[in-house]
DNA sequence: GAGTTTGAAACT
DNA sequence: CAGTTTCAAACTC
């Protein structure tokens, strides 16, 4: 068990007395471009300053020029700061000539990285530990241990050295080499240390990487906006790929970890096996999942799969690393339209899909399937026969199926959701496409005219149950609730035709349901009785599925600072870190949901014994949504959870893909609780 | 898979 | 703001 080497921060250090001296300051007085030294720490958040709450909640934007599945974020967001990369460019072309691989398809990726290089200076101050480690760690995620070092150096060349290159000190390059071993090994001590942090202090460390992450935002678009004065909307997509390749690391590479622990420093690891897998994921995690992803991914998911004794089979393994792959950029702004249905079954994904995902276009339900699938194995990843198992059980891509509205009205989920429609969208006449980038953005900004709102969050936490940090985290969702509150009329708000039920939240007394019966909490603040299995199915199954849409916060008074959960940790990192320092909240909010469940308040203890119910108490009777349930063999219970029913449903039952990213998310909800704001109280 | 139901979104 | 229409998801068969 290696402990972080303290030497690794030498060349900030360096790079800090650097820029201290007399030579470096005078020469830049003759920069255009403002010099932040590595101890700033704030400054990379100034242009977030300057941030209207609409850009927050920005327009449409393109990050990635793909034909894929993208959350497009408005032009103003992805404007990058000006300050803060330069200096660090120094230190972090060095670095991004030496790991990155400049492929072009992961090229957002790949400037991410190297600007994030530049950042990690920053980081330093700020998270000396943590802070520093990850940065670096992610920086050679973007690349495979195959990765031919020459071309990446040539792209830098044409793209940010030209402005980070210009500080890389000869020092730096003769470094490389070495470096470039030592620290492929760091990373894997670091990502193992990280490992152990969080399984000894929660998802602390998630709290350090979105902070980490929205620096690292910050100088990829700058890098971008230098270097070729375009707006580089890849920045976005890139750099949530380290972050979601950071978060996604420690899991996906567990085993990988413990083996890499024995590695030399030289970085010539006696188990290849073990190494080399790493990279060779970290290279095409990066280009691609979204945090909400890798939240999935958490370590509870990975400690629950190890316990589980089903027999997973290494495909759905295989087919979680693909989705990492190829998954896009996130976005933000997830509605709940757009949260992963993992209840939707998980039947062969089609080609098309298969296809699709190949040119990183992964559908936000097959993520979740398959990110919250399993503890697989490096050598489980790539490989033809991945593909075929991806395509026999990734399923559930259901996307929009939108005839009329042309994807470019707020009925179209993915356009709520701001994403562009993929190919698994069974879509007609559809322009919510990047192609049509241009309409999508003026559509977008049409309707955020009408309703400014319109792409906000739909579901916040009241701000009645924003109290102590502490005491938040066992807010159930019932104490989330659905910002405009919904209007059912029939379905007593027991179906998801209950834009509230289907966010797992209670009505509230901004509902206007008539016969409201709200499992998760009626509008009169009453409760179901928890006899009810199929709503106790129900609900727990979208508390689980949409937790990720709870804003934290009083959204209703700042709708646009409204930040939904699990988006923040998909929101760029420019935004989640400014996000975290102005409503602290909302960097745990993804985790709320995940710890009502599993800690039970105050608040919540009178409905926790029905989550736990239809947690572990599979009702026999099923209705149709049971079937995703069997198989489950629910190991981790809430210690809390003293009235829970304790039932391993089916244990016979092979476990089925879905059972297992049914339960992952379950067990996904219980390991982030114990995540601390990242900003003063 | 087709048809129905439902409620949000959009429109007037 | 209220009533109506349109729309697509959810649901049922």
């Amino acid at each position: 068990m290696a402990t972080p080497d303290k030497t690794q921060l030498t060349p900030t250090s360096n790079l800090s007395k650097f820029e201290d001296s007399p030579v470096f300051k005078y020469i830049d007085s003759f920069s255009p471009i403002e010099i932040v030294k590595s101890k700033q720490t704030d400054n990379v958040f100034s242009s977030l300053a300057f941030l209207s709450p609409s850009s927050l909640f920005p327009s449409p934007q393109i990050s990635c020029h793909r034909e894929s599945r993208h959350h497009f974020l408005s032009p103003s967001n992805s404007k990058p700061p000006r300050s803060g990369h330069e200096s660090n460019a120094t230190e972090g072309a060095s670095k991004a000539d030496e790991q990155s691989n400049l492929h072009d398809e992961h090229l957002g990726c790949l400037k991410n990285d190297c600007s994030s290089k530049g950042t990690s200076s920053d980081l330093l101050n700020d998270q000396p530990d943590l802070a520093t480690e990850f940065p670096r760690t992610l920086k050679y995620n973007c690349r495979s241990p195959d990765d031919n070092f020459e071309s990446c150096n040539e792209v830098m060349k044409n793209t940010s050295v030209g402005v980070a290159g210009e500080g890389r000190s000869p020092f730096q390059r003769n470094r490389d080499g070495w470096e470039k071993r030592q620290l492929q090994e760091r990373d894997l001590r670091k990502i193992f240390r990280v490992d152990q942090i969080e399984e000894s202090a929660g998802c602390d460390w998630v709290a350090v990487l979105s902070d980490v992450a929205d620096k690292l935002t910050m100088d990829s678009s700058i890098i971008h906006e230098n270097t070729d004065g375009q707006d580089q909307r890849t920045a976005d997509s890139g750099t949530t790929s380290f972050m979601s390749t950071i978060m996604q690391f420690p899991l996906d590479n567990v085993n990988n970890l413990e083996n890499a622990d024995s590695c030399d420093p030289s970085g010539s690891c006696n188990q290849n096996e073990s190494a080399v897998p790493v990279t060779d994921q970290t290279h095409s995690i990066l280009s691609t999942c979204p945090l909400d992803k890798l939240v999935v991914s958490d370590s509870g998911l990975k400690k629950d799969v190890k316990e589980e004794n089903c027999n997973q089979s290494s495909h759905q393994v295989s087919i979680r690393r693909r989705c990492l792959v190829f998954e896009k950029s996130p976005g933000f702004g997830l509605h709940l339209n757009s949260l992963p249905n993992i209840s939707k079954g998980h039947s062969p994904l089609s080609k098309s899909t298969l296809s699709s995902m190949d040119r990183g276009e992964v559908p936000d339900d097959k993520i979740a399937v398959i990110t919250e699938n399993s503890s697989e194995t490096p050598a489980t990843f790539g490989g033809n026969s991945i593909e075929q198992k991806f395509v026999e059980e990734s399923a559930a891509c259901k996307r929009c199926n939108c005839k009329r509205s042309k994807c470019l009205k707020l009925y179209c989920d993915c356009f709520a959701a701001g994403l562009y429609c993929i190919e698994p969208c069974a879509c007609q006449d559809c322009f919510n496409k990047p192609i049509h980038e241009n309409m999508v953005l003026e559509t977008r900004r049409q309707i955020e005219s009408r309703n400014p709102l319109a792409f906000a969050p739909k579901v916040i936490r009241s701000a009645d149950s924003v109290s102590d940090s502490l005491g938040e985290i066992n807010k159930t969702p019932a104490s989330a609730r659905h910002k405009r509150g919904c209007n059912c009329k029939r379905s007593s708000c027991l179906k998801k035709y209950c834009e509230c039920f289907q966010a797992g939240v209670g009505c509230s007394l901004s509902c206007r349901c008539e016969g409201c019966k709200n499992s998760f909490g009626r509008k009169d603040g009453g409760y179901e009785s928890e006899s009810d299995g199929d709503n106790l199915e129900a609900c727990e199954r979208n508390a689980s599925e949409k937790n990720s849409d709870i804003v934290i916060g009083k959204g209703e008074e700042h709708p646009h600072l409204s930040v939904v959960s699990p988006d923040i940790s998909r929101l760029p990192f420019a935004y989640r870190g400014k996000l975290a320092a102005v409503f602290p909240h909302s960097i745990k909010s993804s985790l709320q949901l995940c710890s009502t469940q599993e800690q039970g308040s105050s608040d919540s203890l009178s409905r926790q014994p029905r989550f736990d119910s239809s947690l572990h108490g599979i009702p026999e009777n099923e209705t149709a949504e049971v079937p995703k349930h069997k198989g489950l063999t629910l190991v981790s219970k809430p210690p809390t959870s003293n009235n829970c029913k304790t039932v391993s449903s089916t244990p016979n039952q092979p476990c089925t893909s879905s059972s297992i990213a049914w339960r992952s998310r379950k067990l996904i909800l219980r390991s982030i609780p114990s995540f601390p704001s990242l900003a003063p109280p």
